[in-house]
DNA sequence: TTGCTCCTCACGTCACGTGAGGTGGC
DNA sequence: TTGCTCCTCACGTCACGTGAGGTGGC
């Protein structure tokens, strides 16, 4: 009149493998053998692995169990930091729901930072302008971040945006000089539009104390020489132009 | 003008170990190296390792993200079926926060099942009594249950149940016929009450084939002789009685 | 020369799952 | 003798954490 581990198992309603696993960490003593060597259980191993079961359903781990020692007193301490980080896994996933049915709205490309989703749902960015908005999303802090959302919506400074995109690396000079020419005054705009811009790495995310070099080795990186040529053309036109009218 | 791996960590907010797995497992491309053997990485792999980050962020395992495969597009139905798991696991969660308030609420014992809390709570239940409650809510089915739960808070079964309790293993013969005569009559009005109990067993839960035997062997591992010799003789005057008059 | 960063093994974690290979009971 | 259950290793899983031991750059 004794169980064997896989009617115990079956009692309790898990595994063999968990039962000998308890003992193997010994949150379970093992029974008497019978003269072959099978184990034999009784009602005390079957409370204690149903108390054990209970436990690692509501999320206790398994050295948490052990401490709180053989004792059926309920450990109302232990109970409630559980019940807390439960709350906490709770709300991390409640997020975490909440923008995935943001990216299924938008429809985004999940390289896309979320705070970019309503522009990069409107103007269709290039692979290059987005992959510079994730580099940004990065290290822009929460001001820049939206000013940079707000600036990609809108016409004007998408349309010239797109040609500065399209500019092919063996454009000639006119051509860039041009466009740096055009491109100044919206420059000048937007920096009107957001006071203190040059400021927007003071709240930039943990881990980016490289924001400059950062936006700038990205920018190294993903334009082309003619690009880039309109960028230093640009920030010359920027910086000899009278300064912006207050 | 390239990142090292600790820089790449840093800007993607997570750990040089991290690069290094998802290098391991194919997920992340190696990136060109230095003559010292240093790694040099890019702004694609900013953009990548940030892909990675955001999916797993959301609970995407690394196979999955793998399968997904380098395009940027967003795979609504991996999305839909995350968004399914995660409510799932939500709601499981919630259910063992309800669960952990009931056990602080009723400052119940940890073994105790839940069912029988409100019981435990106003009649304390001696070790024994726990064990066998605690084997019988593996054995019976909610109706079987909730009749045990019911009978526990019985001032009249109470009493007699503490007295069967208490019985010592070397109590004399008239004391052990006595007891049985009479708990005859509050079994019968048990029996009266829960019509249909003698098929309690037939919605128990899933592995306990055994109910019957189960339960028998919880009684002889946990009574003494004179309590068994007591439930005897209750057996027999149960038999040898005229039926109950319905 | 002294720190500092970088590199590659390689074992540890957590709670088990899953065979591998061998034996006892009917 | 054939299945069936039981047993003990022992490696695998998942997504990394954490040293161990050695080298390059300033």
């Amino acid at each position: 009149v004794a169980w064997s581990t896989r009617e115990l198992a079956e009692l309790a309603g898990t595994s063999l493998r968990v039962v000998r696993h308890y003992h193997e960490v010994g949150l379970l003593a093992e029974p008497q053998r019978r003269a072959n060597g099978w184990k034999q259980y009784g009602v005390a191993h079957l409370v204690r692995l149903l108390r054990i079961k209970r436990l690692t359903d509501l999320g206790v781990s398994l050295p948490q169990i052990a401490a709180m020692g053989d004792d059926a007193e309920h450990p109302a301490e232990t109970l409630r930091t559980l019940d807390a980080e439960l709350a906490a896994t709770i709300e991390r996933l409640q997020r975490a729901r909440v923008e995935i049915g943001a990216i299924l709205r938008h429809a985004t490309p999940t390289d896309m930072p979320i705070e970019l989703a309503p522009a990069a749902t409107t103007t269709r960015l290039s692979g290059n302008s987005r992959a510079m908005a994730t580099v940004l999303s990065r290290v822009l802090g929460t001001r820049g971040l939206q000013a940079y959302a707000a600036e990609l919506l809108r016409e004007d400074s998408d349309r010239i945006g797109a040609e500065f995109e399209s500019l092919p690396a063996d454009a000639d000079e006119p051509t860039r000089q041009d466009l740096a020419r055009r491109l100044a005054p919206v420059v000048r705009t937007v920096y009107g539009r957001h006071r203190g811009l040059q400021t927007f790495y003071a709240d930039a995310p943990q881990g980016s104390r490289f924001a400059l070099s950062t936006a700038g080795k990205a920018i190294a990186d993903l334009y082309n020489t003619a690009q880039l040529d309109v960028l230093r053309r640009l920030d010359h036109l920027l910086k000899n132009a009278r300064p912006d009218p207050r």
